[in-house]
DNA sequence: GGCCATTTGTTTAAAGTTCAAGGAGGGGCC
DNA sequence: GGCCCCTCCTTGAACTTTAAACAAATGGCC
């Protein structure tokens, strides 16, 4: 495909500019993302749901209560901390309510609030099911990789993972940061 | 929590080994990670679902199908190529067929298969949406790394993905590796 | 040919996610 | 107080994904 020959001078029509195609090379890295990205997430899925009975995002859910103090934290806050929105949470807390892993509780101070309390049956799942869960990411990722590759993924995607980040998310709350 | 003294010379009683938990700034790394692939694959999700109509993973099939000689592949062979199982694809696929993107064809060869084949129609969804999502793509990712770290990001996620890769995928399809 | 394990792709139901809409409370402003 | 807009969280419907079960066709083997 040839760029025309207003590519750079565009006239006075408005003209979509000729798109920014990925480069060969470009092609094969991202390419290699999305693929790593699939299988592992489908992977750590897979261990989750067969050891501990729910899926990854979950599970990250009850390790976030685990680390808030009195394990307990406000709906909206546990949503931005694991960067899902709250829909999506209050569903996944109506299950995880089901399974007594987690139950709901007003707030005092805001008759609109809810937290979210891990419950001592839910951190009993999280003791018992950890090890497994950081054995397989350790098997997928951590044992396979240098060092150096590690401390570069580690910035790499934290520079991306900035650039997504919605503008507001957290401007009040900036310890969450 | 402390190592119990057995734990590097176990006696004869079967005990679990002290898991390997991630160090402090492995979890960094980890949870740099997930975010950054989260709220990537949300962001994706939504420009496509937005410009196109259709999910990422839908829109990575349209696009297996058009490289594919004669824009066309059969099932397992997507399937493989997008990393999916088959039943989320026979459901894709339906779905893009009821959208008149794809439409599927038997197999001559041999009866129980069925290719998948871009339709003119899917082939200019296609080119009309690229340019928009590729932008995405570069302004997400490309833009906001150096030469050195995409380059980078494609070997560790190579690793990654070639650790996951089940053993028996693509066998006898070695081409397709 | 006949048998049997395997491959291919679909189907069903249950579970999870998304989107848009909505109830209820907070908080500023008059 | 009363009004209005915003935030907090939930809901229901539509859609997607998963897991397990299935029919049909293949291919090796006797």
């Amino acid at each position: 495909m040839k760029a025309p020959a207003s590519a750079s001078t565009p006239g006075s029509v408005a003209e979509p500019p000729e798109p920014r195609w990925l480069t060969q090379e470009e092609q094969r890295v991202w390419r290699s993302f999305m693929e790593g990205v699939t299988l592992l997430d489908d992977h750590l899925d897979r261990q989750l749901q067969r050891d501990a009975g729910m899926p990854h995002v979950y599970y990250g859910l009850l390790v976030k209560l685990a680390e808030a103090p009195r394990r307990r934290l406000r709906m909206t806050e546990l949503a931005m901390l694991a960067k899902i929105t709250r829909s999506r949470l209050s569903h996944a807390i109506a299950r995880l309510e089901k399974n007594g892993w987690v139950h709901r509780e007003d707030c005092p101070d805001d008759k609109r609030g809810q937290f979210a309390v891990l419950t001592d049956q839910g951190y009993e799942v999280l003791r018992q099911t950890a090890p497994g869960h950081v054995e397989a990411v350790r098997q997928a990722v951590f044992d396979r990789l240098t060092p150096e590759q590690q401390k570069s993924l580690g910035e790499i995607m934290r520079i991306i993972a900035e650039g997504l980040q919605p503008a507001e998310a957290g401007a009040d709350l900036p310890w969450l940061r």
